[in-house]
RNA sequence: GGGCGGUUAGCUCAGCUGGUUAGAGCACCUCGUUUACACCGAGGGGGUCGGGGGUUCGAGUCCCUCACCGCCCACCA
């Protein structure tokens, strides 16, 4: 009787076709959504996830995030947690509109032809359109969200969040409206956070310009002048004062007079304050306080005037005079080619210089003194330290917590209002006397808080807020917040946030201080960070440089659970990673592998079935037992959240001992003409048991191939999968007993399989050749061992015939030991002069170690000191290899 | 100017609380059409763990120091 060849799956996995049917199935059957009830007694797993934004194109950021996330949530799902992945988009309001504007400008509108009303109602076009196509992608990607709990940041249930949020803040005195400087973006046209505005080492120049001291008659003196150091001759309209170091003898008998502002003639006290760096420039500085962070301070400290001078495209204002009207950057030019004419341009030196330009376009940052809304983070950022300090929320890798704790310490307040119109309105309302009224009604205040006055005589602020206002609120907004819905009450607080180190201060910090504010828990209980996917050459991917994957055009290609295990390997959490066509290749390879185990295993199925019989083989036993060490290990490394670690577990397990080792040795005893037909069914029941078992282990890893691979598996074998037709939905294997002997057996085997091959190697032979093998077994137990193991010895060295009783014979120069005993091949290939020296290697090899482990041992300081396992360990090593030269013929020194 | 991370095989990276002879994948060399897989199999070569000190019976792992590389934060115009 033959086993059957033919096998049910295709010769290739078509990764582009099957996946996406694979996706269905898993919809059609619900299998992202938790039951109506938790189960009894299940343990929580609830992930939050970083809404995408809904302009972004899809890119690896994305893909490592979900991949990452969906490991841990079809783990924690097949363990039978109460486990929930919610899926949502982030309505990105800056960015949103950047590019929004960009196709308006195609079609010849810009935001001023439309008015805002218009301008929002194409943008919530745009926006259906995006969300759809988001969705797919991460379809695609495998990731197995409960999309009948979809989210939008900018849906009613964001929006009631977001005033609640405001209201609470408000009425506990954190949110407040003042006027103070803050980070402007000319382009944008609109406030941006310190995190939006991004330091950029560039080159500049350093200009020494004159500002002559006022005579008696408050006149500028044509003699006598103070040199100022600037960097932006066009803010001197903006300048109140002159200050230098307060000991600076060059300056101390200036201190108390005045100079003139060049243009304009205004008189400008000379001040002293520490902020001068007196070796800087000329020691002397001008003070714009409207126009720069630190003369705003110096201004505060000395009661200054504050001018501004910039509107809101960064134009000169009135306050400039005759440059009025022109552009920053043009009117620093004029200006310097007037100061030039008049003689006060001293000198310019180039200059290196930081400069803050907007995350979002590019441009310049201005700083610029307006009216906004604020909250005070301070309180909300001490509770959030505290949280994480004390264990409450732990950041992983845990590094990062002390990068989290310098920026919480350090952290300013929040200036929430955007000047834009994508996003929520700030629910704020003026009334005429300037009273203000904050509402967390849909439909606004019915009064003024204060003085009473009607609705009708209210407005509502004009800003909105920051994107990250929305965000902040996700963990709980998501699931009915601020009413205790059941889903909150179920899901919440969360326990993985899992996300990219590049926003940990603009999500997670937000919404650590915000949750611990509104809900009084920590909406998460820990913080996996991943790092950044770069190019091979640790470049970061930009369109611009043109070097980005697309992890689309990837998945065409490889599949997504290729990528996926190529993203995921040998990754540790928060390294940046570089991601190489080699690993990419690695990822598709391990997944053909998976398949064509699947095909074998299939395939190999006895015909006709008998009722399997009689006791388990050797095998058998051994991928039972390695199987069981590979469940508990790959399980402590899922819950440790070590994803690389778990991946690496299961492909060797796969690879190595499965497909490399066990698969060869069942072929032994499935095609063994002599077997009772009963045995070979009970291996191939082993067979497809253990098979089982891997594809749960792997599809976290591999969900779209092993889910693939299951239900033929399931039609062929139906006690391996248990009758589950889903995967998806199948359990998590439970740990058996690793049995020690059996993999000591087999390991030994192993050895000698390998040590054989080598000779074989050594000496040239043919590869499929057949080579008698003499064995001299260096005991009873060992006899034993090989004659177990004779089987698969003959087939996997591809010996025969196999002599196991050598022990009298000569023995000759090349022949090799291990543990088991000593052996050596029969026939010509005994004498050949390589394998001769090869086996003078490993003599020699083996007295080196035997002498350096008796110099250990013979050390006192050794013995006494070092535990008694490690001395004992070293003892028994010690042992074997004498052993083994002493098989060898030697006395071993 | 602060702070953080990195430096391990030709390349990309793992190495937990210090404990055998430091691992993986890729690349490289040799062999192979054994009916799951050449996107494969078998065998092999290759590392003074960035330099220098120290603690220890024992250091890639802990401490100090130096050198490069990278990142984050920051108010010298």
């Amino acid at each position: 009787m033959t086993t059957t060849a033919r096998s049910q799956l295709p010769p290739r996995y078509e990764a582009a076709s099957v996946e996406p049917a694979i996706y269905e199935r898993w919809l059609a059957a619900n299998a992202f959504t938790p039951a109506p009830e938790p189960p009894p007694g299940a343990k929580r797993f609830v992930i939050t996830q970083p809404p995408p934004n809904i302009t972004g194109a899809l890119h690896l950021g994305h893909a490592l995030t979900a991949f990452v996330e969906d490991i841990l949530v079809r783990y924690h799902r097949m363990r039978g947690d109460d486990t929930l992945w919610l899926p949502g988009v982030d309505h990105a309001g800056i960015a949103a509109q950047f590019v929004l504007d960009r196709l308006l400008a195609e079609e010849g509108e810009t935001r001023a032809t439309l008015g805002r009303e218009r301008y929002l109602e194409r943008m919530w076009l745009f926006i259906n359109e995006t969300r759809d196509i988001i969705g797919q992608q991460h379809q695609r990607l495998g990731a197995s969200l409960d999309w009948s709990r979809l989210r939008f940041t900018m849906d009613e249930g964001s929006a009631r969040a977001v005033r609640v949020a405001f209201k609470r803040l408000w009425d506990a005195g954190l949110a407040y409206r003042g006027e103070a400087l803050v980070n402007w973006c000319p382009r944008c046209r609109t406030t941006i956070s310190d995190l939006e505005n991004i330091k950029h080492d560039e080159a500049g120049t350093l200009w020494t310009i004159r500002y002559h001291l006022a005579d008696a008659d408050g006149r500028p003196d044509p003699d006598r002048w103070i040199s100022v150091a600037t960097t932006r001759p066009e803010t001197i309209f903006g300048d109140t004062a002159v200050a230098v170091y307060p000991e600076d003898e060059r300056y101390a008998d200036l201190v108390g007079r005045e100079a003139i502002l060049p243009f304009l003639g205004r008189r400008l006290p000379i001040i002293a304050d520490e902020h001068v760096e007196r070796d800087f420039g000329t020691g002397a500085v001008k003070i714009t306080p409207a126009h720069d962070f630190d003369d705003y301070e110096v201004g505060r400290r000395h009661g200054l005037p504050m001018i501004s001078i910039l509107d809101e495209d960064a134009r000169l204002n009135e306050q400039a005079g005759e440059f009025a009207g022109q552009d920053r950057y043009d009117a620093r030019a004029a200006v310097l080619e007037r100061l030039r004419q008049m003689g006060d341009l001293e000198g310019e030196a180039p200059h290196q210089m930081v400069i803050g330009r907007c995350d979002r376009c590019g441009t310049v940052v201005e700083p610029r003194l307006s009216v906004q809304w604020f909250v005070n983070v301070k309180p909300l950022a001490e509770r959030a330290l505290a949280s994480v300090r004390e264990g409450r929320t732990r950041i992983v890798p845990i590094h990062f917590e002390k990068v989290f704790a310098h920026w919480m310490e350090n952290i300013h307040d929040w200036a929430v209002g955007r000047q834009l119109w994508w996003g929520h309105r700030i629910p704020a309302w003026y009334c005429p006397d300037g009273h203000i009224t904050v509402s967390d009604a849909a439909d606004g205040p019915g009064a003024c808080a204060e003085c009473g006055r009607p609705a009708t005589e209210l407005t509502q602020e004009t800003d909105i807020f920051d994107t990250w206002f929305s965000s902040g609120l996700w963990p709980f907004s998501t699931l009915g917040w601020p009413e205790q819905t059941p889903d909150l009450q179920r899901f919440y607080p969360t326990q993985v946030m899992e996300t990219a180190y590049e926003i940990l201060f603009f999500w997670v910090a937000r919404m650590m201080m915000l949750g611990l504010f509104l809900t009084d828990v920590e909406p998460f209980e820990t913080v996996y960070l991943h790092g950044i996917v770069r190019d091979p050459y640790g470049q970061k991917m930009s369109k611009t440089k043109g070097n980005v994957v697309d992890p689309l055009e990837m998945i065409e290609e490889i599949g997504a659970d290729a990528l996926r295990v190529a993203l995921v390997s040998g990754n540790a959490p928060g390294v940046d990673q570089r991601l190489t066509p080699a690993k990419l290749t690695g990822g598709r390879n391990f997944t053909n592998k998976m398949w064509n185990a699947a095909r074998f295993v299939l395939g190999a199925a006895p015909e006709p079935m008998a009722q399997p019989d009689g006791d388990e083989s050797l095998p058998e036993r051994w991928i039972r037992s390695r199987l069981a060490a590979t469940i508990e290990r790959a399980t402590r490394q899922l819950d440790a959240l070590d994803l690389a670690g778990y991946a690496a577990t299961v492909h060797e397990f796969a690879w190595s001992d499965y497909c490399d080792w066990y698969l060869e040795m069942a072929k032994v005893e499935l095609r063994r003409d002599d077997a009772p037909a009963g045995e070979r069914a009970r291996v191939w029941r082993t067979t497809t048991e253990t098979f089982a078992d891997l594809l749960r282990l792997l599809h976290p890893l591999l969900p779209f191939v092993s889910e693939a691979i299951w239900e033929p598996l399931g039609n062929a074998a139906p006690w391996a999968t248990g009758g589950e037709p889903l995967l998806v939905r199948a359990a998590w294997p439970a740990a058996a007993a690793v049995d020690g002997d059996v993999d000591r057996t087999v390991d030994q085997l192993r050895d000698l399989i390998r040590a054989v091959r080598d000779q074989r190697t050594a000496a040239g032979v043919a590869a499929g050749a057949w080579l008698p093998l003499h064995v001299a077994p260096a005991g009873a137990a060992e006899r034993e061992t090989m004659a177990g193991g004779a089987r698969y010895l003959e087939a996997l060295a591809r010996v025969r015939p196999l002599d196991l009783a050598a022990e009298g014979s000569a023995r000759p120069s090349s022949a090799g030991s291990n543990a088991l005993g000593t052996f050596w091949l029969g026939s010509d290939a005994a004498s050949d002069q390589a394998a001769e020296e090869r086996a003078a290697a490993r003599r020699a090899e083996l007295r080196e170690q035997v002498a350096r482990l008796r110099t250990l041992l013979g050390n006192e300081a050794f013995t006494n000191r070092a535990p008694a396992p490690v001395v004992e360990r070293e003892r028994a090593r010690l042992a074997d290899l004498e052993a083994q030269l002493a098989a060898l013929g030697e006395d071993g020194g």
